[in-house]
DNA sequence: GTACCGC
């Protein structure tokens, strides 16, 4: 609970917590809001009532009269919409007193120039190239990290070796070696302490590489499975480099010499982390929280559709690293809370859509046009599962030198994922559905996407009436709706969520045992991101898509998604893209508006400027060594230089692969 | 065209 200042209001915090998250559904409307990052983290949930609970499959109608306390409240969680305002939210008693402490932002209070004083008592400093941490709280450790005996959080589990065996490539001059263990060096040492205390024991395929390149001060543009661990991919080596670095060595200007009345109450992070939804948002956020514990690095969240009041009054404590969504960040940038100016670490989540046409000019805004070091003198972290070639071409505006780094399969959904396609017309989706979700096979919890946000409520709807347990999450409920229906759902109190693109990226839920595409998306990396929320962390999923004429469009691509993760292809579907293909004159998929030509993009354009390599299967790593980059590579791309490899040098120096399959 | 990003 970082955001206790007072010993006396902490006590009412955890309560208002507590009350959170054991009470989350059936909360009387009267109740205190909490958001998601004052309270206890989702485990705490799981562990207390949901492992039992969410092995079995959730009672079916029939005998939902024996489980009636839960049936009720799931109901009730979507029928009862509307009633709550977000503008109650907020309002802790536990203001801080920052203008006593004299601390705008926590930095530089007294004109010291290497200088964080212990904003409260679960937070270190630093002074004078020191690093002093808090002394440990098993009351937080219990809130952040679960009890010692909770197996469910454990992040290198049962299958979690199998990732010995997923390819990684990384391009680009000199890239690390990456390591092979959580060690110091080169980890900062009380990162290990707070590694250990999360009881994650072996680093994942993309952490063994982002580590000593994010070490190194190298630009990273990685691309990674989902569910391998990119959140901690980012945040371990950038946390080490502050613990051991320290606050940077001048002093914001200005306001560090002004008197404590007068100074604007400016936060100057050093670090930002963006992501493109609230929800993920929030879960990053969770795990900084974790790994910056006891540490000088305080961690703070500001995301929209909450109350702004709360966001600054945490921002006016201290914010070294903060995790935001853009549109609240522009906001907060507009109203001189925040400023850019001593950002390090610019960490870019989802990355690919941070950058294609809905974000792209907020994040323009933000990395270009407010006062963020420029591409020299920060360093960027680009993540994400996907990486669409043309928004690898306009991410170079934001990296320099940086290293390319793909884990997993070309296409990088996993193995681990049965994905079925069922051939359904649009008036059978309903019926379909209900056969798949009266089947006993099912358990676990089951994510249902759809395209609109009304056919999520509508689809929501039709289930709650026909008594299955489900909620909805979508752009049109209020955020405490959504926070509401993600938190029914991880705990297993409503096992059925209808979904917009909202929950398609990044969100870890755990035991989520089936993903359902009612409606398929237009673009195939969305696909990919969805059933990605399904087989996490090296555990087995499923997932269905209802298939038809409309969504010939991504028939190809689907395809070479199912035989890149070995999947069993259709026939009626292939004869679909060779009908498709004929009508179109030959093209098949090569001629769509994005332009990338049927390549999932967790390849670096640099290294295969052409289109049409994956079309050999998974198996075709260029492994040339030789020159450096043709700098005007990048300028002659469209011009001409797609007509073959040989005409350029090869622009890879350095080439590895830990194991082979 | 839809969804996601602030009031």
């Amino acid at each position: 609970m970082s955001n206790a200042t007072n010993n006396n209001s902490g006590s009412l915090e955890s309560k208002f917590a507590r009350l959170g998250v054991n009470n989350s559904d059936n909360r009387p409307q009267t109740s205190r809001y909490v958001p998601p990052h004052m309270r206890a983290p989702h485990h705490q949930e799981e562990q207390s009532n949901g492992r039992g609970n969410m092995g079995s499959t959730w009672s079916k109608p029939t005998d939902r009269a024996v489980r009636s306390d839960s049936w009720q409240s799931s109901r009730s969680d979507y029928g009862r919409s509307g009633g709550w305002s977000d503008k109650s939210m907020g309002g802790y008693s536990n203001r801080p007193n920052f203008y006593e402490r004299g601390s705008y932002g926590g930095k530089y209070a007294r004109g010291d120039q290497d200088y964080v004083p212990r904003r409260d008592e679960s937070q270190g400093y630093w002074k004078n190239g020191v690093h002093h941490f808090a002394a440990r709280n098993p009351r937080i450790e219990h809130e952040l990290f679960g009890a010692p005996e909770d197996v469910d959080r454990q992040h290198t589990g049962i299958n979690f070796e199998k990732y010995d065996d997923i390819p990684v490539e990384a391009s680009g001059t000199d890239v690390p070696e990456p390591i092979t263990q959580f060690t110091s060096p080169p980890l900062d040492q009380h990162l290990l302490s707070n590694i250990d205390l999360a009881r994650y024991t072996t680093p994942t395929p993309v952490q063994k590489y982002s580590i000593p390149i994010v070490e190194a001060g190298r630009d990273l543009m990685a691309c990674a499975q989902t569910g391998s661990g990119k959140t901690a991919g980012f945040l371990f080596p950038v946390l080490s480099k502050l613990f051991s670095d320290g606050p940077i060595a001048s002093a914001p200007p200005q306001e560090g010499n002004r008197p404590s009345y007068l100074r604007t109450k400016k936060a100057y992070p050093s670090v930002i982390i963006l992501s493109p939804t609230r929800e993920l948002t929030c879960q990053i956020y969770d795990e900084a929280r974790k790994f910056a514990y006891r540490s000088w690095v305080r961690p703070c969240v500001v995301y929209g559709g909450a109350d702004i009041g709360q966001q600054l009054r945490q921002i006016e404590r201290g914010c070294d690293l903060l995790v935001a969504t853009p549109g609240r960040l522009v906001d907060l940038i507009e109203r001189a809370r925040i400023s850019l100016s001593q950002i390090k670490y610019l960490v870019l989540d989802e990355a690919d859509r941070m950058l294609d046409m809905g974000f792209e000019p907020q994040i323009r805004r933000i990395v270009e046009q407010e006062d963020m070091p420029g591409v020299e003198d920060r360093i960027t972290l680009m993540f994400s599962a996907t990486f669409p070639r043309d928004i690898q071409y306009l991410a170079r505006d934001f990296l320099k030198e940086y290293i390319f780094l793909s884990v997993g399969r070309v296409g990088s959904t996993s193995e681990n994922i049965t994905q079925k396609i069922e051939y359904v017309e649009d008036e059978d989706k309903r019926s379909v559905l209900l056969d798949i979700l009266h089947s006993s096979e099912l358990t676990g919890l089951t994510l249902i996407f759809v395209e609109t946000k009304r056919m999520a409520d509508m689809l929501c709807d039709f289930l709650v009436g026909q008594n299955f347990p489900a909620t909805a999450i979508h752009g049109d409920r209020t955020q405490r709706e959504r926070e509401r229906a993600l938190d029914s759902f991880r705990n297993g109190r409503t096992p059925i969520m209808v979904a917009t693109a909202v929950a398609a990226r990044g969100l870890d839920i755990a035991n989520v045992g089936h993903v359902i595409s009612y409606d398929l998306p237009t673009d195939i990396d969305d696909y990919v991101h969805r059933i990605g929320r399904t087989g996490r962390a090296g555990n087995t999923g499923s997932a269905t898509a209802f298939f038809n004429r409309g969504n010939k469009g991504i028939a190809g691509d689907l395809i070479d998604i199912l035989k890149e993760a070995n999947q069993e292809v259709p026939s009626w579907l292939e004869s679909i893209v060779r009908e498709n293909r004929m009508y179109s004159g030959g093209g098949g998929r090569g001629g769509r508006g994005r332009g990338r030509g049927g390549s999932f993009g967790s390849r670096d354009f640099r290294k295969y400027p052409q289109q049409q390599q994956q079309q050999n299967g998974g198996d075709n790593w260029y492994r040339g060594n030789g020159g450096g980059y043709a700098s005007d590579m990048y300028n002659s791309y469209g011009g001409g230089y797609g007509r073959g490899p040989s005409n350029t040098s090869v622009p890879v120096q350095y080439q590895n692969k830990t194991s082979w399959f």
